[in-house]
DNA sequence: TCATCGAGTTATGTATACATTAATGTTTTT
DNA sequence: AAAAACATTAATGTATACATAACTCGATGA
C-alpha cells in the first residue's frame, strides 16, 4: 500500500479504505479511526476524514457520535433487506436495459459471458477475484445500460452492500459459482437473451429470480 | 440564518446549504463555493467543505474538479428518470409498509391525513411549505414503515431529488394541490386504507399510480 | 458495597495557514 | 495576426494546531 502514486489524497484514502475493508483487514463492528488510518496510509487526517465522510454518506459505514466510523455488523435481517431491494432495483435495471440496449451493448454483454465461461474454477483466491470482477461488470453493466443514473446509483450501492455478505460468508461464495458449472452463469445467459430480444418483462423477471437465487444460495444454511 | 444555535457546525452547514438551495437562493448550474458559503454562514471552510462532500456523495450536487460543487441542471429526461425510480421504489415501500404496519403506525398516517385535509389553500408561501412538510412526512413515513433501511434510503433520496423539479417548476406545484381539493389527497387516503388492510399489492399499485400522477401533473405542459 | 462525582484520556470537531492546480489572461515570438 | 509560453488568479486540496465532548476508571462518600 505504501509508495503508491498519490495525486489526489482524498481519492487515494477513499480507495485504500475500501480495499482495507474488502481485504478483511477490518472486521464488522470495528471502528475506523481517523488518526490510525492517517498513520497507516501515511497522510494527514484531513483527506482520511473526508473519505470516511463519503463512505458514511453513501451508507457503507455507520457513524457513532464521538466513537468513529463503524463497519456495519451483518445480520440475517439486514441481508434479507439488501437483497430484497437489490432484487427489485436490478429487475428494474434489466427491464430498462432491454428497452435501451444497442447492438454494441449486447456485444459487450456477450463478451462478458464468454469471459465468465472461461474462468477456471480452481477455487483459489485469484480465480475468485476474477469471477467477482466479471460478475460485477455484468451486474453494473446492465445497471448502466438502463440509461438511468438513479437506477445505476441504487444498483451500484445495493450490489456492493450485498457483497459485504458474500465476502463475509466466504465459503458459500465459492460454492455458488463452482456447482454445476454455475447455475448463475446459465441465468446470466438467459438474461442477456431477454435483453437482446427487447423483452422487458422477461428480462426483469429473470434478473429478479437470479438475485433471489444468489440470496438463497448464500443463506440457505444460515 | 444568522445567530442560529450551532452545536454541530457540520450538521448546521449541511442543513443550511439544503435550505439555501430549496429557498431558490441559488439556481441550477450555479457553483457553491466553499469560501463564499463559509463567509455567509459565518464559519470556517472546514465544516462547509465536509457538508458539500456529503451532498456530492449523496448525489445532490455535482463536483467539477477545480470549479466547485454545482447544482444539477434539471432536464426533462432527468426528471423522467427520477420519477420513474421514485414510482417503483415508493411502490415497493408501500407494499412493504402494508406488510409491517402496526395499529399505531396506521394512527400516525391517519393523523397526517387529517392535517393534510385542514391545510388552507391560500396559495401563499407559508401554506405551500406546510403542505410540503406534511407531504414529505407522508411519503417518508411510509418509507420508514417499510422497515427496510435501504428502501428508506432510496425513497428519501429520490423524493428529495424529485422535489428539485417540484420546487423549480413552482407554478405547477401550487396547481397540483389546489385543484379539486387535491386529487393527491384522495390518493393518499386510498393508500392508507390499503396499508391498513394489509393489502400489499394494492398499496404498491396505488402508490405507483400516485407518484406517476404527480409526475404527469408537473410535466404535462413541458 | 455501591453509587456518584470528577479528572484524565481519546477520539472527533474546528480554524487557519499554506500548497497545489486548473483556468484565464497577457506577453512574446514567429 | 496567430500561436506558444509564461505569469496571475481563484478555487480546491492538505497539514497542523487547538477545541471540545464522550467515555473510562478510579477515588470518595454514604
Amino acid at each position: 500500500m505504501k509508495n503508491t502514486p498519490k495525486k489526489n489524497l482524498e481519492e487515494f484514502a477513499y480507495q485504500s479504505i475500501i480495499k482495507l475493508i474488502l481485504g478483511n483487514y477490518f472486521r464488522p463492528g470495528d471502528f475506523l479511526l481517523e488518526t490510525e488510518l492517517a498513520k497507516s496510509l501515511e497522510l494527514s487526517r484531513t483527506p482520511v476524514r473526508h473519505a470516511l465522510g463519503q463512505l458514511v454518506a453513501e451508507g457503507f459505514l455507520e457513524k457513532k457520535k464521538k466513537k468513529g466510523c463503524m463497519i456495519p455488523v451483518p445480520s440475517p435481517e439486514d441481508a434479507r433487506n439488501v437483497f430484497y431491494v437489490r432484487e427489485h432495483i436490478e429487475g428494474l435495471a434489466a427491464a430498462s436495459a432491454a428497452r435501451h440496449a444497442t447492438d454494441k451493448d449486447i456485444l459487450y454483454l456477450q463478451d462478458l459471458l464468454e469471459k465468465e465461461r472461461n474462468v477456471k474454477h480452481s477455487g483459489n483466491k485469484d480465480a475468485k477475484m476474477t469471477y467477482f470482477t466479471i460478475n460485477e461488470s455484468f451486474h453494473l453493466g446492465i445497471a448502466i445500460l438502463s440509461r438511468n443514473k438513479y437506477i445505476e446509483q441504487y444498483c451500484r450501492h445495493s450490489f456492493w452492500r450485498s457483497h459485504t455478505y458474500i465476502f463475509f460468508f466466504d465459503k458459500d461464495y465459492t460454492n455458488q459459482f463452482t456447482q454445476g458449472h454455475g447455475a448463475g452463469y446459465k441465468q446470466h445467459i438467459e438474461i442477456v437473451k431477454a435483453i437482446e430480444n427487447s423483452n422487458e418483462e422477461k428480462a426483469g423477471n429473470l434478473m429478479r429470480q437470479h438475485v433471489r437465487y444468489t440470496y438463497e444460495q448464500l443463506f440457505q444454511r444460515i
